[in-house]
RNA sequence: GGAGAGGUGGCCGAGCGGCUGAAGGCGCCGCUCUCGAAAAGCGGUAUCCUGUAACCGGGAUCGUGGGUUCAAAUCCCACCCUCUCCGCCA
């Protein structure tokens, strides 16, 4: 959310990143809401100050024994019309709330101006694709014919994009979860979570979930919960409505949780394999900055994030999200995309933003500074560090050989009792 | 699921219709004392909105939302949450 203050006083510039992001809102709606909100707040307060200061001599009236009568007649009035006032106000802020929570983020300035994801400039290209002697197998042909995989089994249980792993495939997911966290835990300075994987409207608002993308979450029927479409959302609400010390700061968290996603609007895309499904692993890393320090943060996030492939021996590339692909909630975007053999292309694998105070603001967690009085938003930041399908996905693909097996990658073989390659 | 207790400031805890944004204690910050520290003493310590260039002022907030009243932390209603006991259960 943005700052209402804000809003008011930089009508233009929110305009324009609007238009950059192809987003559009009642500005002018706003601006009167604001303005007449404003005007009955003034109103409000004046009456209600004679109200109490009115109710104060009355209180002295009847102490000393003196009738208070036409007094008390006054303030029943003076009431009524606060009464009244009041829920034009409340109807007045109702609407400004309602445009307010569904206005996005403001691009940060390095945010290159495009509409989709063509105008997405690459920042760096790590790892060379291998060369191989034989035409790649997509994944889900590869983990089919280990019988690691099975997805025509996945969907008689629940139906089309849920995983069914057997054997090596369950295994080896296990194995990425714990490599992922003992990684981040041990060498990059977080601290692991296990948070809940159903949470409440008012988290999902937060971290900017609702009220506008209710289609693409699980809803409980009956309860107004939903299931976490990534670890994002519970974590960063840890510390809603909470207010930190700044020398709290930075407090990095990482979890390993399942996500699920309704993946509305998607039909006909990634039907087959591990790359879009309902239901999928991913650690995720989440970080609570000052502001000062969160773009820098921000860099090391990602820097994290692409330590797991590079340990994985995977090739990818990075790129910045450009205005018009930027997701919601974030200022500003880093998407690491895989390669995929198969595909021959990069795929994504990691997305990691910084909200700057937007979700901040939204979910109420401020900090205050030694030495200053009142409060800040801080700044919140995550990032995948990876999402665990799809780097199961991009190891059956770029480490299979010819006869059909999958060689495991040096740095998970720890985590899968030494094993060096998966066959039948 | 059944029975009970309770939700007040960073924490503990009083208040149970007006003089209470809230006693007292703890913690924290500053000052005094001290060679320094401790102890002791003094002072200060919530958040949000709003007006003002600023000084400073106004309003709101005692789980949440409604209601009664001139006036609610205090009375009434609903809901949420926490705890204890019983039952059930991975």
């Amino acid at each position: 959310m943005l700052e209402i203050k804000y809003v008011r006083q930089n009508l233009s510039e929110v305009y324009s990143a609007l238009k950059n992001r192809g987003d559009s809102a009642d500005l002018e709606a706003f601006q009167a809401a604001e303005i007449s909100r404003r005007e009955m707040l003034a109103e409000i307060e004046e009456l209600r100050h004679r109200r109490n200061v009115v109710s104060d001599e009355i209180a002295g009236m009847k102490k000393r024994g003196k009738d208070a009568g036409d007094r008390v007649a006054q303030m029943r009035e003076v009431s009524g019309r606060i009464k009244a006032l009041e829920k034009s106000l409340a109807e007045s802020e109702e609407i400004l709330q309602e445009i307010l929570i569904r206005l996005p983020n403001i691009p940060h300035p390095s945010v290159p101006v495009g509409k989709d994801e063509a105008d997405n400039p690459v920042n760096r290209v790590v790892g060379t694709p291998r060369v191989f002697d034989f035409t790649p197998k997509a994944h889900w042909t590869i983990g089919e014919d280990l019988k690691i995989l099975d997805f025509e089994r996945a969907s008689k249980i629940t139906g089309a994009r849920f995983p069914l792993l057997f054997g090596a495939g369950a295994r080896m997911e296990r194995a990425l979860i714990n490599f992922m966290l003992e990684l981040h835990t041990t060498e990059h300075g977080y601290t692991e979570v296990l948070p809940p994987f159903i949470v409440n409207r008012k988290t999902m608002t937060g971290t900017g979930q609702l009220p506008k993308f209710q289609e693409d979450l699980f809803k409980l029927e009956n309860w107004d919960y939903f299931l976490i479409p990534t670890a994002e959302v519970p974590v960063t609400n840890i510390y809603q409505d909470e207010i930190l010390e700044e020398d709290q700061l930075p407090i990095c968290y990482t979890a390993c949780t399942p996500c699920f996603r309704s993946e509305a609007g998607s039909y006909g895309k990634d039907t087959r394999g591990l790359i879009r499904q309902h239901q999928f692993n991913k650690v995720e890393m989440v970080k609570f900055t000052t502001p000062e320090t969160s773009y820098d943060e921000l860099e090391h996030l990602v820097l994290n994030a692409e330590t797991v492939l590079q340990r994985l021996d995977l090739p990818y590339r990075v790129i910045t999200l450009c205005t018009g692909d930027l997701g919601f909630s974030a200022a500003k975007t880093y998407d690491i995309e895989v390669w995929m053999p198969a595909q021959d292309k990069y795929r994504e694998i990691s997305s990691c933003s910084n909200f700057e105070g937007f979700q901040a603001r939204r979910a109420g967690i401020r900090f205050k500074r030694k030495d200053k009085k009142g409060t800040e938003p801080v700044h919140t930041l995550n990032g995948s560090g990876l999402a665990v399908g799809r780097t199961l996905a991009a190891i059956l693909e770029n480490y299979q050989q010819a006869d059909g097996s999958v060689v495991v990658p040096e740095a998970l073989r720890p985590y899968m009792g030494g094993r060096e390659v998966i066959e039948l």
